[in-house]
DNA sequence: ACAATAAAAGACAAATTTATCTTCTATTGG
DNA sequence: CCAATAGAAGATAAATTTGTCTTTTATTGT
Protein backbone atom coordinates (compact mmCIF):
# COMPACT_ATOMS: atom_id res chain seq x y z
CA UNK A 1 0.00 0.00 0.00
CA UNK A 2 2.97 2.49 0.94
CA UNK A 3 6.74 2.36 0.58
CA UNK A 4 8.36 1.32 3.49
CA UNK A 5 9.57 4.78 3.23
CA UNK A 6 6.74 5.76 3.65
CA UNK A 7 5.47 4.04 6.57
CA UNK A 8 8.54 4.59 8.72
CA UNK A 9 7.25 8.27 7.67
CA UNK A 10 4.12 7.65 9.06
CA UNK A 11 5.16 5.45 12.38
CA UNK A 12 7.89 8.20 12.95
CA UNK A 13 5.92 11.25 12.96
CA UNK A 14 2.87 9.44 15.01
CA UNK A 15 5.44 8.88 17.38
CA UNK A 16 6.85 12.76 17.34
CA UNK A 17 3.25 13.64 18.27
CA UNK A 18 2.85 11.35 21.15
CA UNK A 19 6.10 12.06 22.69
CA UNK A 20 6.23 15.66 22.22
CA UNK A 21 2.67 16.30 22.93
CA UNK A 22 3.87 18.80 25.69
CA UNK A 23 5.58 20.79 23.25
CA UNK A 24 8.81 19.40 24.14
CA UNK A 25 11.58 18.17 21.57
CA UNK A 26 12.29 14.40 20.88
CA UNK A 27 16.50 13.41 19.15
CA UNK A 28 16.42 11.33 16.32
CA UNK A 29 17.73 8.39 17.91
CA UNK A 30 15.09 8.25 20.02
CA UNK A 31 12.37 8.21 17.20
CA UNK A 32 14.62 5.64 15.20
CA UNK A 33 14.61 3.34 18.59
CA UNK A 34 10.78 3.85 19.29
CA UNK A 35 9.74 2.73 15.52
CA UNK A 36 12.65 0.36 15.08
CA UNK A 37 13.99 1.66 12.01
CA UNK A 38 17.64 2.83 10.80
CA UNK A 39 18.54 5.84 12.19
CA UNK A 40 20.19 7.35 9.71
CA UNK A 41 16.91 6.56 7.20
CA UNK A 42 14.50 7.78 8.78
CA UNK A 43 16.35 10.90 9.58
CA UNK A 44 16.21 11.85 5.92
CA UNK A 45 12.73 11.00 5.74
CA UNK A 46 12.13 13.53 8.69
CA UNK A 47 14.50 16.19 7.15
CA UNK A 48 12.50 15.85 3.93
CA UNK A 49 9.04 16.27 6.10
CA UNK A 50 10.85 19.18 8.09
CA UNK A 51 11.59 21.23 4.44
CA UNK A 52 7.75 20.47 3.44
CA UNK A 53 6.54 21.98 6.77
CA UNK A 54 5.17 18.46 7.87
CA UNK A 55 6.56 19.05 10.97
CA UNK A 56 9.20 20.84 12.83
CA UNK A 57 12.99 20.67 13.84
CA UNK A 58 15.81 22.82 15.82
CA UNK A 59 19.46 21.84 15.01
CA UNK A 60 22.31 22.17 18.63
CA UNK A 61 21.82 20.66 21.85
CA UNK A 62 18.09 20.32 23.31
CA UNK A 63 17.31 20.38 19.17
CA UNK A 64 15.19 17.67 17.99
CA UNK A 65 11.24 17.29 15.94
CA UNK A 66 8.52 18.41 17.32
CA UNK A 67 4.94 19.53 16.20
CA UNK A 68 3.92 23.06 15.90
CA UNK A 69 0.15 24.14 16.38
CA UNK A 70 0.10 24.05 12.23
CA UNK A 71 1.72 20.76 11.68
CA UNK A 72 -1.19 19.27 14.07
CA UNK A 73 -3.35 20.37 11.50
CA UNK A 74 -1.89 18.48 8.60
CA UNK A 75 -3.15 14.88 7.98
CA UNK A 76 -1.82 11.36 7.23
CA UNK A 77 -2.73 12.47 3.37
CA UNK A 78 -0.47 15.15 3.48
CA UNK A 79 2.66 12.41 4.57
CA UNK A 80 1.81 10.51 1.95
CA UNK A 81 1.84 12.91 -0.67
CA UNK A 82 5.73 14.08 0.29
CA UNK A 83 6.87 10.91 0.16
CA UNK A 84 4.80 8.67 -2.41
CA UNK A 85 3.44 11.27 -4.36
CA UNK A 86 -0.84 11.05 -5.71
CA UNK A 87 -0.08 7.63 -6.87
CA UNK A 88 -2.56 6.36 -4.58
CA UNK A 89 -4.68 8.73 -4.79
CA UNK A 90 -5.12 9.34 -8.01
CA UNK A 91 -3.77 6.12 -9.98
CA UNK A 92 -4.88 3.24 -12.00
CA UNK A 93 -5.00 -0.38 -9.61
CA UNK A 94 -3.57 -1.87 -12.90
CA UNK A 95 -0.63 1.10 -13.71
CA UNK A 96 -1.92 2.21 -16.54
CA UNK A 97 -1.40 5.92 -17.46
CA UNK A 98 -4.00 6.33 -19.80
CA UNK A 99 -6.66 4.66 -17.12
CA UNK A 100 -9.20 7.60 -16.75
CA UNK A 101 -12.88 7.88 -16.54
CA UNK A 102 -13.59 8.35 -20.32
CA UNK A 103 -11.08 5.23 -20.93
CA UNK A 104 -11.27 3.13 -18.36
CA UNK A 105 -9.40 -0.18 -17.07
CA UNK A 106 -11.41 -3.09 -16.76
CA UNK A 107 -11.16 -2.24 -12.63
CA UNK A 108 -11.46 1.31 -12.76
CA UNK A 109 -14.76 2.00 -11.08
CA UNK A 110 -14.01 -0.89 -8.56
CA UNK A 111 -10.34 0.84 -7.75
CA UNK A 112 -11.87 4.11 -7.46
CA UNK A 113 -13.97 3.25 -4.63
CA UNK A 114 -11.02 1.49 -2.68
CA UNK A 115 -8.68 4.45 -3.93
CA UNK A 116 -11.66 6.98 -2.47
CA UNK A 117 -11.84 5.04 0.85
CA UNK A 118 -8.02 5.46 1.36
CA UNK A 119 -8.01 8.88 0.51
CA UNK A 120 -10.77 9.96 2.98
CA UNK A 121 -9.16 7.78 5.64
CA UNK A 122 -5.94 9.60 5.28
CA UNK A 123 -7.19 12.93 4.66
CA UNK A 124 -8.96 12.58 7.66
CA UNK A 125 -6.59 11.78 10.13
CA UNK A 126 -5.00 14.54 11.76
CA UNK A 127 -1.42 14.30 13.30
CA UNK A 128 -2.91 16.03 16.09
CA UNK A 129 -5.16 13.23 16.89
CA UNK A 130 -1.98 11.05 17.70
CA UNK A 131 -0.83 13.47 20.18
CA UNK A 132 -3.84 13.73 22.04
CA UNK A 133 -4.32 9.86 22.73
CA UNK A 134 -4.25 9.38 26.08
CA UNK A 135 -2.95 5.57 25.56
CA UNK A 136 -0.11 5.86 23.06
CA UNK A 137 0.68 1.82 22.55
CA UNK A 138 3.69 3.00 21.83
CA UNK A 139 5.38 -0.70 21.75
CA UNK A 140 2.91 -1.18 18.33
CA UNK A 141 4.73 1.26 16.11
CA UNK A 142 7.49 -0.88 16.37
CA UNK A 143 8.16 -3.93 13.81
CA UNK B 1 -1.41 -1.38 -4.62
CA UNK B 2 0.15 -4.45 -6.52
CA UNK B 3 3.68 -5.41 -7.51
CA UNK B 4 4.12 -4.06 -11.06
CA UNK B 5 4.90 -7.44 -11.74
CA UNK B 6 1.42 -8.25 -10.74
CA UNK B 7 0.21 -5.65 -12.81
CA UNK B 8 1.42 -7.17 -15.65
CA UNK B 9 0.04 -10.21 -14.48
CA UNK B 10 -3.49 -9.28 -14.21
CA UNK B 11 -3.48 -7.48 -17.33
CA UNK B 12 -1.91 -10.45 -18.88
CA UNK B 13 -5.09 -12.61 -17.75
CA UNK B 14 -7.59 -10.33 -18.76
CA UNK B 15 -5.97 -10.23 -21.84
CA UNK B 16 -6.02 -13.92 -22.32
CA UNK B 17 -9.24 -14.23 -21.69
CA UNK B 18 -10.78 -11.87 -23.48
CA UNK B 19 -8.82 -13.57 -26.34
CA UNK B 20 -9.40 -16.48 -25.95
CA UNK B 21 -12.86 -16.87 -24.87
CA UNK B 22 -13.47 -19.05 -27.98
CA UNK B 23 -11.36 -21.69 -26.57
CA UNK B 24 -8.25 -20.87 -28.84
CA UNK B 25 -4.66 -20.15 -27.53
CA UNK B 26 -2.37 -16.91 -27.62
CA UNK B 27 1.33 -16.65 -28.07
CA UNK B 28 3.62 -14.56 -25.61
CA UNK B 29 4.68 -12.61 -28.22
CA UNK B 30 0.52 -11.44 -28.46
CA UNK B 31 0.23 -11.01 -25.08
CA UNK B 32 3.27 -9.07 -24.58
CA UNK B 33 2.30 -6.24 -27.40
CA UNK B 34 -1.58 -6.35 -26.33
CA UNK B 35 -0.73 -5.60 -22.48
CA UNK B 36 2.19 -3.28 -23.64
CA UNK B 37 4.84 -5.17 -21.00
CA UNK B 38 8.43 -6.76 -21.52
CA UNK B 39 7.95 -10.01 -23.61
CA UNK B 40 10.23 -12.48 -21.51
CA UNK B 41 9.02 -10.38 -18.12
CA UNK B 42 5.57 -11.62 -18.91
CA UNK B 43 6.51 -14.88 -19.81
CA UNK B 44 8.01 -15.85 -16.58
CA UNK B 45 4.92 -14.28 -14.84
CA UNK B 46 2.46 -16.13 -17.27
CA UNK B 47 4.48 -19.37 -16.16
CA UNK B 48 4.33 -18.91 -12.93
CA UNK B 49 0.64 -19.03 -12.83
CA UNK B 50 0.31 -21.86 -15.59
CA UNK B 51 2.46 -23.73 -12.86
CA UNK B 52 -0.11 -22.72 -10.34
CA UNK B 53 -3.10 -23.87 -12.35
CA UNK B 54 -4.26 -20.38 -12.94
CA UNK B 55 -3.80 -20.39 -16.43
CA UNK B 56 -2.85 -23.23 -19.25
CA UNK B 57 -0.41 -23.28 -21.48
CA UNK B 58 0.47 -25.46 -24.51
CA UNK B 59 4.26 -25.52 -25.88
CA UNK B 60 5.40 -26.24 -29.55
CA UNK B 61 3.42 -25.04 -32.40
CA UNK B 62 -0.71 -23.90 -32.26
CA UNK B 63 0.73 -23.64 -28.54
CA UNK B 64 0.17 -20.49 -26.15
CA UNK B 65 -1.54 -19.31 -22.93
CA UNK B 66 -5.07 -19.90 -22.56
CA UNK B 67 -7.98 -20.42 -19.95
CA UNK B 68 -9.91 -23.70 -19.17
CA UNK B 69 -13.36 -24.30 -17.26
CA UNK B 70 -11.87 -24.77 -14.20
CA UNK B 71 -9.35 -21.51 -14.48
CA UNK B 72 -12.06 -19.38 -15.27
CA UNK B 73 -13.64 -19.76 -11.37
CA UNK B 74 -10.46 -18.57 -10.59
CA UNK B 75 -10.39 -15.11 -9.33
CA UNK B 76 -7.77 -11.86 -9.16
CA UNK B 77 -7.47 -12.68 -5.47
CA UNK B 78 -5.73 -16.16 -6.91
CA UNK B 79 -3.11 -14.41 -9.25
CA UNK B 80 -2.36 -11.69 -6.52
CA UNK B 81 -1.25 -14.80 -4.09
CA UNK B 82 0.25 -16.26 -6.18
CA UNK B 83 2.58 -12.69 -7.20
CA UNK B 84 2.27 -10.72 -4.52
CA UNK B 85 1.64 -13.34 -1.27
CA UNK B 86 -0.62 -12.35 1.06
CA UNK B 87 0.55 -8.96 2.29
CA UNK B 88 -2.35 -7.21 0.65
CA UNK B 89 -5.14 -9.57 2.31
CA UNK B 90 -3.48 -9.48 5.91
CA UNK B 91 -0.80 -7.03 5.92
CA UNK B 92 -0.29 -4.30 8.38
CA UNK B 93 -0.91 -0.76 6.64
CA UNK B 94 1.91 0.55 8.72
CA UNK B 95 4.44 -2.72 7.50
CA UNK B 96 4.23 -3.92 11.47
CA UNK B 97 4.71 -7.30 11.81
CA UNK B 98 2.85 -7.91 15.40
CA UNK B 99 0.37 -5.46 14.48
CA UNK B 100 -2.56 -7.65 15.40
CA UNK B 101 -6.82 -7.23 16.64
CA UNK B 102 -5.02 -7.74 19.89
CA UNK B 103 -1.72 -5.50 19.55
CA UNK B 104 -3.18 -3.05 16.73
CA UNK B 105 -1.25 -0.64 15.18
CA UNK B 106 -2.70 3.52 15.24
CA UNK B 107 -4.73 2.45 12.47
CA UNK B 108 -5.62 -0.70 12.21
CA UNK B 109 -8.91 -1.06 12.45
CA UNK B 110 -9.05 1.85 9.83
CA UNK B 111 -6.71 -0.26 7.37
CA UNK B 112 -8.93 -3.40 8.02
CA UNK B 113 -11.99 -1.68 6.43
CA UNK B 114 -9.75 -1.19 3.43
CA UNK B 115 -8.25 -4.27 3.40
CA UNK B 116 -11.57 -6.23 3.59
CA UNK B 117 -13.16 -4.19 0.69
CA UNK B 118 -9.87 -5.01 -1.96
CA UNK B 119 -10.34 -8.62 -0.54
CA UNK B 120 -13.53 -9.04 -1.31
CA UNK B 121 -13.51 -7.21 -4.87
CA UNK B 122 -10.68 -9.51 -5.88
CA UNK B 123 -12.27 -12.60 -3.93
CA UNK B 124 -15.42 -11.95 -6.21
CA UNK B 125 -13.92 -11.35 -9.93
CA UNK B 126 -13.86 -13.99 -11.44
CA UNK B 127 -11.47 -14.66 -14.53
CA UNK B 128 -14.41 -16.12 -16.65
CA UNK B 129 -16.28 -12.73 -16.48
CA UNK B 130 -13.27 -11.30 -18.51
CA UNK B 131 -14.42 -13.82 -21.56
CA UNK B 132 -17.97 -12.56 -21.38
CA UNK B 133 -17.39 -9.39 -21.63
CA UNK B 134 -19.15 -8.37 -25.73
CA UNK B 135 -17.20 -5.13 -25.06
CA UNK B 136 -13.22 -5.48 -24.59
CA UNK B 137 -12.34 -2.21 -24.64
CA UNK B 138 -8.97 -4.07 -25.18
CA UNK B 139 -6.67 -0.94 -25.86
CA UNK B 140 -7.63 0.58 -22.15
CA UNK B 141 -4.65 -2.75 -20.83
CA UNK B 142 -1.91 -0.74 -22.54
CA UNK B 143 -0.32 1.90 -20.51
C1' DA C 1 12.26 -39.04 -38.06
C1' DC C 2 12.78 -34.00 -38.96
C1' DA C 3 12.38 -29.18 -39.05
C1' DA C 4 9.82 -25.47 -37.31
C1' DT C 5 7.41 -23.47 -33.56
C1' DA C 6 6.54 -21.80 -29.01
C1' DA C 7 6.78 -22.09 -24.12
C1' DA C 8 10.23 -23.13 -20.06
C1' DA C 9 14.19 -22.19 -17.71
C1' DG C 10 18.37 -20.14 -16.24
C1' DA C 11 21.85 -16.58 -16.31
C1' DC C 12 22.66 -11.93 -16.43
C1' DA C 13 21.94 -6.75 -16.21
C1' DA C 14 19.69 -2.38 -15.21
C1' DA C 15 16.99 0.36 -12.27
C1' DT C 16 14.93 1.47 -8.06
C1' DT C 17 14.42 1.20 -3.23
C1' DT C 18 16.32 0.73 1.14
C1' DA C 19 20.16 1.29 4.25
C1' DT C 20 24.78 3.00 5.90
C1' DC C 21 28.71 5.98 6.59
C1' DT C 22 31.11 10.34 6.76
C1' DT C 23 31.33 15.21 6.80
C1' DC C 24 29.14 19.73 7.39
C1' DT C 25 26.31 23.31 9.68
C1' DA C 26 23.58 25.41 13.25
C1' DT C 27 22.66 26.01 18.17
C1' DT C 28 23.33 25.85 23.03
C1' DG C 29 25.49 26.39 27.61
C1' DG C 30 29.48 27.51 29.97
C1' DC D 1 34.40 32.42 22.15
C1' DC D 2 34.63 27.47 22.64
C1' DA D 3 33.39 22.80 23.05
C1' DA D 4 29.67 19.75 22.85
C1' DT D 5 25.40 18.50 20.80
C1' DA D 6 22.21 17.31 17.27
C1' DG D 7 20.13 17.79 12.84
C1' DA D 8 21.44 18.45 7.50
C1' DA D 9 23.55 16.89 3.62
C1' DG D 10 26.14 14.17 0.45
C1' DA D 11 28.41 9.96 -0.97
C1' DT D 12 28.37 5.17 -1.02
C1' DA D 13 26.61 0.46 -0.62
C1' DA D 14 23.35 -3.37 -0.15
C1' DA D 15 19.10 -5.43 -1.39
C1' DT D 16 15.16 -5.91 -4.14
C1' DT D 17 12.54 -5.35 -8.16
C1' DT D 18 12.24 -5.04 -12.92
C1' DG D 19 13.91 -6.11 -17.43
C1' DT D 20 16.90 -8.69 -21.08
C1' DC D 21 19.35 -12.38 -23.35
C1' DT D 22 20.49 -17.22 -24.35
C1' DT D 23 19.71 -22.02 -24.18
C1' DT D 24 16.63 -25.94 -23.45
C1' DT D 25 12.47 -28.72 -23.84
C1' DA D 26 8.09 -30.08 -25.63
C1' DT D 27 4.89 -30.33 -29.49
C1' DT D 28 3.28 -30.11 -34.11
C1' DG D 29 2.83 -30.92 -39.09
C1' DT D 30 5.20 -32.79 -42.87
Amino acid sequence: MFSKTCEYAIRGVIFIAQKTADGSRIGIKEVAAGIDSPEHFIAKILQELSRKGIIQSQKGPTGGFYLDAQSRKHTLADIVHVIDGDQIFTGCGLGLKQCSETKPCPLHNEFKKIRDAISKLLRSTHLGEFSEQLEHKLVFLKR
